[in-house]
DNA sequence: CCCTCTGCTGTTACCGATAGCACTAGGACA
DNA sequence: TGTCCTAGTGCTATCGGTAACAGCAGAGGG
């Protein structure tokens, strides 16, 4: 067993285990990947002589020729955010299924850094990308319409799409919330969101919020806008909260972009001895564990994370199959779960 | 622009940028790799073939003849639960900055479904390994130190390293925990477990927990296991809770294996009338943001997830720059996080 | 004016696999 | 007995790059 200096053997190659075996790379390649062309004997002999090199066969190598690299490349905005991993994690769960390797990096939720990271990405080739989000700059739409692989688009639906997408409808999510909010007796409903110029998820929830409280004949407070919202913690709700206090002190429920943010908001109610839901109603979305927690329980959107990840995974491999047409686009939806935070006229609970 | 029938294009290659530039491919080789070397005209003549043909670098092909892709594989028992996608950014963060890619697979704890995963890695010939844990088949460390590659195992330290390790003690950790929980007056201790055939870190805690105990003279009472270990969600903590009110419901701490369980347990014992701490104590492991966000605020152990993660792309870039030494071996120690859910004598909250 | 050196670019071979075709031996068939 | 067919296996070129060395022109030195 060679071993070169820097200690790094890399395996055996094909050509080692043809040798051993007594037969050309060829009726090994066989082996492989069409072992009922080659005679038992000789295939016997060549698997005795991969399982004595521990042989692993080189996929770089092989999809250089076949013109794929069996990855799919998905950039998330963050890892840090347990949210995004569970799409990943259903992404995964399909693609592994299917022998396919996802290749993760995080954009830290900024356009051009996803530029720069997607051109490196398909240094790789990768044979699909997953993105979050609609968007993108230009360059970046040009370059993945020029490699013609297939590209879905998560979190968010729209005509925009560079390939193929599969969310939800944010603006439809942040209407319904608002609207609920409303039905629950709220009337000065401010809203806490992310940045909206870099984050059409953030603009579209803001669209919903605005058209929920037109409808309903109330004015729409000044968005109050979280600007690094890489540092989604629970104190960035409750400096909300406390900033609130002396912008618009007679509002009576908040509306935030995570639950992250609206739970640190009922934290901060408390010690502030805000009665939420009474005093104050509050709402969040993306439905996490955390919301199930503090009390009072967390209203809030539920959307489909897990979903999303795997319905982009199967539409991957549909159309890596042949199967999935351009321009497919799915809208998996989402749900207001409704708990004690915004029950107005249920308990004071501000402990 | 050739398009074949599949409409994958995968954008030009270095021959083409070649031909229009007029030289061969070395210079354009060279161009890329050592601009230097090439006089200036040439250079910007090549570097505007390579704008107009909206040219990206195949590494793939590259990778092929220096003999390494550029990848770093990394395993996690799953990306469902936020602590090991913490480390994941931290591992992310410093390889991004370096040039290397992350490849992520996770292994729903299974040591077996692992060494498959293993194998399917190699063959993308990754530069390194990252992996969850110290416990791997026996296959599976030959055919890693077989390679050659720089391994680092994270999350625990241990003598049987496969190469290099980062992480903290976990039998420490629990030790710590339950002097603490002593040293609050605690006497009736349980622990609740994960598997502990299949994952080193629920061993060793178990025997840091029983270490304690004996040092103060305690009983070490039976551990609760919980099977499915990759269902974490609280509900299994509350059913651990109203499993001990009859198995042992002369307990007056109970200490788990994970804040998710430890959350769902002070959900329970609200719902029991069970005050916490003040009739049973909790405290839980990995000081997730939900610890901080419950009542009564959460007692557990903070762990260096995000900076195992760090630390081991450092240790990975250091041996690939020939610098690091095998064997190396990193305790990042950890924290215990004294909380209002084990301060004995405070507030018998259980609302 | 010749030689050597330097700067720049090209040629050739090769990384580890696979596609496509060629080739061989033995059996079926007329 | 000759022809054709079918396994089973090998040969060659190729994927998209890079290493190593070769070649060539002009500058500087003697």
């Amino acid at each position: 067993m060679p071993t070169d200096k820097t200690s790094r053997n890399f395996g055996s190659t094909m050509a080692e285990v043809a040798a051993l075996a007594g037969v050309t790379k060829m009726t090994v390649s066989r082996v492989l990947r069409q072992p009922e062309k080659v005679n038992p004997e000789t295939r016997a002999r060549v698997q005795a002589a991969i399982a004595e090199l521990a042989y692993v066969p080189n996929r770089l190598a092989g999809g250089l020729t076949a013109g794929s690299s069996g990855l799919v490349a998905a950039i998330v905005p963050t890892l840090r955010h347990s949210i995004f991993a569970d799409t990943l994690e259903g992404l995964s769960d399909v693609l592994t299924q299917a022998g396919l390797g996802l290749f993760v990096s995080s954009s830290a939720y900024q356009t051009d850094i996803e530029e720069s990271q997607i051109r490196s990405l398909l240094e790789r080739r990768p044979d699909a990308m997953v993105l979050t989000g609609l968007t993108h700059t230009t360059a970046t739409r040009e370059l993945l319409r020029g490699f013609g692989i297939p590209v879905v688009e998560t979190w968010e639906t729209g005509d925009q799409v560079v390939d193929m997408a599969v969310g939800y409808s944010n603006r439809e999510a942040a209407h319904a919330m608002t609207a609920e909010l409303i039905r629950s007796g709220y009337r000065r409903i401010a809203f806490v969101n992310g940045p909206m110029d870099t984050n059409e998820r953030a603009r579209h929830r803001a669209e919903g919020y605005q058209a929920a409280m037109a409808e309903a004949g109330l004015p729409a407070l000044p968005i109050h806008v979280v600007r690094d919202e890489a540092a989604i913690v629970p104190e960035t709700g409750a400096r909300a909260i406390r900033a609130l206090q002396h912008t618009a002190p007679d509002v009576d429920a908040v509306f935030f972009t995570s639950d992250v943010f609206a739970v640190g908001a009922i934290l901060a109610c408390r010690e502030l001895g805000i009665g939420v839901p009474g005093q104050l109603g509050i709402a969040g979305f993306h439905d996490l564990e955390v919301g199930r927690v503090v009390s009072p329980t967390l209203t809030t959107v539920h959307v489909p994370a897990l979903e999303m990840g795997r319905k982009a995974g199967h539409m991957i491999l549909a159309r890596l199959a042949g199967k999935q047409p351009p321009h497919a686009r799915h809208d998996l939806g989402f749900s207001i779960i409704s708990r004690e935070s915004s029950r107005r006229g249920t308990n004071q609970d501000s402990a």
